[in-house]
DNA sequence: CCAAGTTGTCTATGATACTAGACAACTTGA
DNA sequence: TCAAGTTGTCTAGTATCATAGACAACTTGG
């Protein structure tokens, strides 16, 4: 045995310990403030080597959750940003919602031609002329979720600089005379981050990641903009009401 | 350098590599049928041995994602199961509309008592007696999720046996006199699968999962059942049509 | 048939993950 | 003060990960 899980996952085993801790903060076994159980008892529970635990805790508290106090315990310290899916509601609210402060950053824009798939969303052709605006938003200091955002460059051209002038979606519409939108169905899968979207986030590599996808409509249900959202999803909780 | 990335995140780089080629499949960029590219490519794109490459797409292939050919190439085979978030779609009707055959099983049912977090969502005092349920859903022989349900043991004595023998949700409320009922607020996150899951998900450690909480009301607004489902992110996309 | 390109299999080597044991440094409560 | 329990830091040894190179087996297109 000694390395690796039984089915050898290609995740070391210390991960899977920090995982598994990282879910008890997540789902409340242990709460903030909370000390977690000592060393040995954790690498009894997980059958696994004290120094594997250590190595386990070392990653959760060069992320922030948890705190190591020598002769004493290890302590913890995190909690999730809730996120409300409604068709109106700005990330600017919800974060402000939860004490704390919005930010939003835009990385970079430049032309694209729409693939067979966003050319689907966007009802245009394969081809057409697009303008890919990639945004990070974040809470305090910490970064929740990029996106990339496709337009068409017909409809609105110069989209890219509006963009970084108004530093807004909406604004953005307004400008080209869209007063009012709403948002098609979302389509939320999860996945691993990549290279780059884990050095925007601030994440280490193989975290998880919430991907939403929406299109929104004008009122006459003709499609103006494609949004592909990235979350880190051990910082944020999506609320969806149905009815 | 040599093994692991950069910045050493637990994950080997195989795994990473498998990821980022499932990515592809995943969003498209590599559709069902369609040819990989050639080993010692894909291992120069990743900066990467053509050895590891084939530790990934080895992966990849005991997972039914690729399927390599001896002297022509690797090809994709592979989707996703598409999952409305209404308020009053069944699990059967899904996969059934996909063209699959939608399985259920109970996996378990015991006792419990309620945790503070339980206790507020169904209404009750911490502490109260609770039937906890534990169940699984398949699309044909491909597992799908697995759900914990909990409800009270007062309001509804005995139904552990009763869902043994109906397998529905809806029957066993039905037999305690409840005509219909509807979905309150849902939260999605997701996170990594852990052991128990991964073996009733037939799914390998530190693979993302979808996990969905979420409590059902009477058309009074009283709470009846709260569940805690872990979805297999690879086989499913949640479709959210807000407005 | 042949050449180019593909996947399959072997050997070898260095770096890293995990285990194991021992002890130091520190905190807490009796 | 002291004992028990905690985290911090060493030393090793074994298994696995990743790289490197070479060649076989097979498919495809000319």
């Amino acid at each position: 045995m000694s390395m690796q899980d039984t089915a050898s996952s290609g995740v070391a085993l210390w991960r899977l310990v920090a995982d598994g801790i990282e879910r008890g903060i997540a789902d409340g076994r242990f709460a903030a403030g909370d000390k977690l159980p000592g060393e040995m008892e954790i690498a009894e529970t997980y059958r696994v080597n004290r120094h594997t635990v250590r190595r386990a805790l070392a990653a959760l508290a060069e992320r922030g959750l948890v705190r190591a106090e020598r002769g004493s315990g290890t302590y913890v310290e995190a909690q999730r940003l809730a996120y409300p899916l409604r068709s109106r509601t700005r990330f600017s609210e919800i974060v402000g919602a939860d004490g704390r402060e919005p930010h939003g950053r835009l990385i970079e824009a430049s032309d694209d031609v729409a693939t067979r798939e966003l050319a689907r969303e966007l009802g245009l052709k394969a081809g057409a002329p697009l303008v890919r605006i990639e945004t990070i938003r974040l809470a305090d200091r910490t970064p929740i979720c990029v996106s990339t955002t496709w337009l068409s460059a017909e409809l609105f051209p110069g989209a890219g600089n509006v963009f970084a002038a108004t530093r807004s979606m909406t604004k953005l519409l307004e400008h080209y005379g869209v007063r009012d939108y709403s948002r098609g169905a979302t389509r939320i899968t999860a996945g691993i981050v990549d290279a780059t979207d884990a050095a925007r986030l601030d994440l280490p590599l193989g975290r998880p990641i919430l991907v939403v996808d929406a299109t929104d409509h004008d009122l006459a249900g003709k499609p103006l903009v494609t949004k592909h959202s990235r979350f880190a999803a051990e910082r944020v909780e999506f609320l969806v009401e149905n009815g």
